[in-house]
This record gives C-alpha cells, sequence and structure tokens, in this order.
DNA sequence: TCTGGGGTCCTAGGACCC
DNA sequence: TCTGGGGTCCTAGGACCC
C-alpha cells in the first residue's frame, strides 16, 4: 500500500476542454450546459465569480444582472472524453501507478524517491503544455486525504494549485477549520445529520467514537473516518472494476405524448447500451425501461419502471424487442413525458456464455449483423446504420444548441470549425 | 418553453419458495 | 398466550459520487 496518494483533477474540466481549441472562450464568463442545455454543469472561474452555481438551470438565471456576460456551451462528451485520454496518456508518462477515478481526475501513487513538490509542479506543467487543461494536485497518506488536499488547492489559489497534506499538524489545524461536509463520501444529508448532533468540524468527526460513526454512518462512514484519521482503507485500484450496468438515459427535448415517439426513443435507447455493451464484449441478463412526467413544472405526475429477465445478449433487436415489451405496460396516454430511459444489468462477458437449449435467435447470426453494423458505423458516423425501429425524425431528440466541433475526432468539423 | 446522465451501494417491504 | 426462518427476486427509494 503506497504510503502518500496524490489527486489530480482539471479545474473546470469542460469549460477548460472547450477553451482549448477556442482561444475566444479564454477570456469570457464560460458555463457548459448539461444534455439538453439544461443546467450548468462546469463554470469558468469567471463564471464562478458571476454567482453561477453548479446545477443552476439555466433557463432560470440567464436573466439576472450580469448574466448576459456569460458564454454559454452545449456539453459535448465525444471532445471531453478524448481531452481526459490525452491528460492521463502525460500523467501515466510521468507516474508509474495511475487509478483513473473519473473523467477529469486519477488517483496517483506518489511513493516514489525524490523531491516530491519538484515532481508535482513538473506534472502539472507538462499536462498544461500537451493536454491544455490546467489542474490541481493533492497528495497525504490516505485517498480521502489527498481528495481533501486537492479540494483545498482548488478553493485556496495561493497554494499554487499544490497542496501536501502529509503533516499530521497540518491535517489537524485544517481539520480543525473545515465543515464535514467538505470530506468526499460526507454529502449534504449525512452533514446536515451530523450536524445536527453537534458534529460540525473535520475535526469533531474525527474525534468521534469509532463505534458511534459506524452505527450512524455504517461501514461507509466508519471508513472515511478511519481515512481521514491516517489509516488507509481504499487502495489504489489501476484496473477498472468490471461493469455492473449499462444505462442510457434521456430528457426530451420536448413533452411526449405520442406512443410512436415514445416507442422510437426507448427503442433508441436500447440500441444504444446494445452498442455499449458490444463495445466492451459483454451481454446483459437483466434489463429496465422506466419513463416519467416532468417533476418540475407541474403536468400530471405519472412515473414507472419495469424489469425483465431475459436471454443473456448484446443483440440491439433482440434488446429493442424486450425493452418495448415492457413499455407498452408501462405506457399510458394523456401524458406528458419529460424522461425514458433503458437499463441494463446482470452483465457477463459474451466469450463462454452457456449455448441455450432452445435459443430464440441464430446467435451466430445475430453476432454477424452487429458486428457489420459497428463496423460501418465506426467507419462513418455514429447512427449511420440503426435499426429502423429508433425513427427517423427524432422529434424526441434533446436539444444542444451550440455544440463545439468535435475538434479532436472529426476532421470535417475542424474544417468547418475554421470557416467560422 | 426551457431543470442532466451515468454510475455505485444500501435499505425495506412484499411475494414466493423450501 | 403461543403462529418459523432463511433465501431470492421484485419494486421503490435514498444517498453518494463525478
Amino acid at each position: 500500500m503506497p504510503a502518500t496518494y496524490g489527486l489530480i483533477d482539471g479545474n473546470s474540466f469542460y469549460c477548460s476542454a472547450e477553451r482549448a481549441f477556442a482561444p475566444g472562450l479564454r477570456r469570457v464568463p464560460l458555463i457548459v450546459l448539461s444534455n439538453n442545455d439544461g443546467c450548468a454543469i462546469a463554470r469558468s472561474a469567471e463564471a464562478k465569480a458571476l454567482g453561477v452555481r453548479m446545477g443552476d438551470p439555466w433557463h432560470l438565471i440567464r436573466h439576472r444582472p450580469g448574466m448576459d456576460s456569460v458564454h454559454w456551451q452545449s456539453s459535448n462528451y465525444p471532445l471531453y472524453a478524448d481531452m481526459s485520454r490525452r491528460f492521463y496518456q502525460v500523467v501515466a508518462g510521468m507516474v508509474p501507478r495511475v487509478e483513473p477515478y473519473s473523467i477529469d481526475e486519477f488517483f496517483l501513487d506518489l511513493d516514489l524517491p525524490g523531491d516530491l513538490h519538484a515532481l508535482c509542479t513538473a506534472l502539472r506543467a507538462e499536462v498544461l503544455r500537451v493536454a491544455k487543461i490546467p489542474t490541481c494536485l493533492g497528495w497525504g497518506p490516505t485517498k480521502t486525504i489527498a481528495k481533501l488536499a486537492n479540494h483545498l488547492a482548488k478553493r485556496h489559489p495561493e497554494l499554487g494549485g499544490l497542496c501536501d497534506l502529509r503533516s499530521p499538524e497540518l491535517r489537524a489545524a485544517w481539520y480543525a477549520r473545515l465543515s464535514v461536509g467538505e470530506v468526499w463520501g460526507i454529502g449534504g444529508r449525512t452533514a446536515e445529520k451530523l450536524r445536527r448532533l453537534g458534529v460540525g468540524t473535520i475535526a469533531d468527526f474525527v474525534a468521534l467514537d469509532a463505534r458511534d460513526a459506524r452505527d450512524l454512518l455504517t461501514v461507509v462512514g466508519a471508513r472515511v473516518q478511519l481515512e481521514l484519521r491516517g489509516v488507509s482503507c481504499l487502495p489504489l485500484a489501476m484496473m477498472a472494476a468490471p461493469r455492473q450496468g449499462a444505462a442510457v438515459t434521456r430528457s426530451f427535448g420536448r413533452p411526449v405524448t405520442r406512443w410512436a415517439e415514445m416507442r422510437e426513443a426507448v427503442a433508441a435507447f436500447a440500441h444504444r447500451a446494445a452498442e455499449k455493451l458490444r463495445a466492451e464484449g459483454l451481454v446483459a441478463g437483466h434489463l429496465t425501461v422506466f419513463l416519467h412526467t416532468n417533476p418540475h413544472n407541474g403536468d400530471p405526475w405519472h412515473s414507472g419502471q419495469r424489469a425483465a429477465r431475459i436471454e443473456p445478449t448484446a443483440d440491439s433487436g433482440a434488446l429493442i424487442g424486450e425493452a418495448l415489451r415492457l413499455l407498452r405496460s408501462l405506457w399510458q396516454p394523456g401524458y406528458r413525458y419529460a424522461k425514458a430511459g433503458v437499463m441494463l444489468n446482470d452483465l457477463r462477458p459474451e466469450a463462454g456464455q452457456p449455448r441455450m437449449l432452445f435459443p430464440t435467435r441464430d446467435p451466430v447470426r445475430s453476432a454477424r449483423v452487429m458486428a457489420a453494423m459497428d463496423a460501418v458505423n465506426a467507419r462513418h458516423s455514429a447512427g449511420t446504420l440503426r435499426p429502423l425501429a429508433t425513427g427517423l425524425a427524432r422529434p424526441w431528440a434533446a436539444r444542444a444548441a451550440r455544440l463545439s466541433p468535435r475538434y479532436t475526432t472529426r476532421l470535417e468539423e475542424i474544417l468547418v470549425a475554421r470557416a467560422w
């Protein structure tokens, strides 16, 4: 187990990714909106200074004073995924043991010889130079402390983007000043529960009797407490754990009221989920479909969810068929549906699946058809070939009014971008 | 008019089974 | 008066994370 864990993450990662290819965005307050151009999910420092908060619905705050200087972008996940890959390559080139934690964060084993401060400074500079992503880096004896150190590096610019929490004395000083809700794994609900019991700071929480921590917050909270005390419970996992599920869920660009539209949307979600499975060589033995109306706008509420065990498969047609069968039992006309989704679970490797005694389709033929479709879509672009059930016009598709070009993965979009 | 998507883990009651 | 226990699966929801 490493003696020192590090955490490096990108500052306002999606904003930084947008700015990497659009110098004109570098000096303006910038936000990136969630799917459907809904909420602010990334804000540049300038946008934060203007009071845009994480998760603010843009349509509710855009008319506030000062907001007209804020530039917004639709989210562009292929771009961010590619920027993340570049970020990772730089990090992995300088640190031997790296755990990808999220699209913009990596845990590091910093149990390395030499001047740690100098290494971390060089790492940040190299990520900025090569991947064009500004970062912060924190480190300490456990992952939870590294996460806290990273949080401090971000919150306190005077630290120069770096924060070393290896010293117990330094940690104690910060613990006394910081709210327990700032700890990784202690969310708003838990922080409020603790506050009502007189546990306000991290120092209060660390001083809590271990049995009380466990009784109050289960094993999860007990582990957080141990980690904050400097006892490492969370190892570095360089290999990603096998995924347990694959979900495709979307808010619609406008309310869906017609069965034909809902059927097409759910078929498209099932097809996309099937593509995710095939990309990883997995099949699913369990499928869930859900739908619901808008919980925010006063529309009559209706929601439903239905699941079924299925013959393990990654075949788009088979999964669409199962999804639509479940959807039919959920559909109630007369409602304005805002969102639906398909979730696949009980995933396992396709290879080595036992042969069904009475298969309902020819598995060899299915695999050939899917492989051919995936190959065409990889060579041309996603959605070039797809099951007809997923619809042509797609009136339910999410809004994305200001999508940046996929600078790093689509040559034709760069050419369009240059013509701007 | 417009309020994200995709994960993980945990809990709880009811149905059903042996 | 006393009315089993343990397992799985289902639906639903809560909490947390990015």
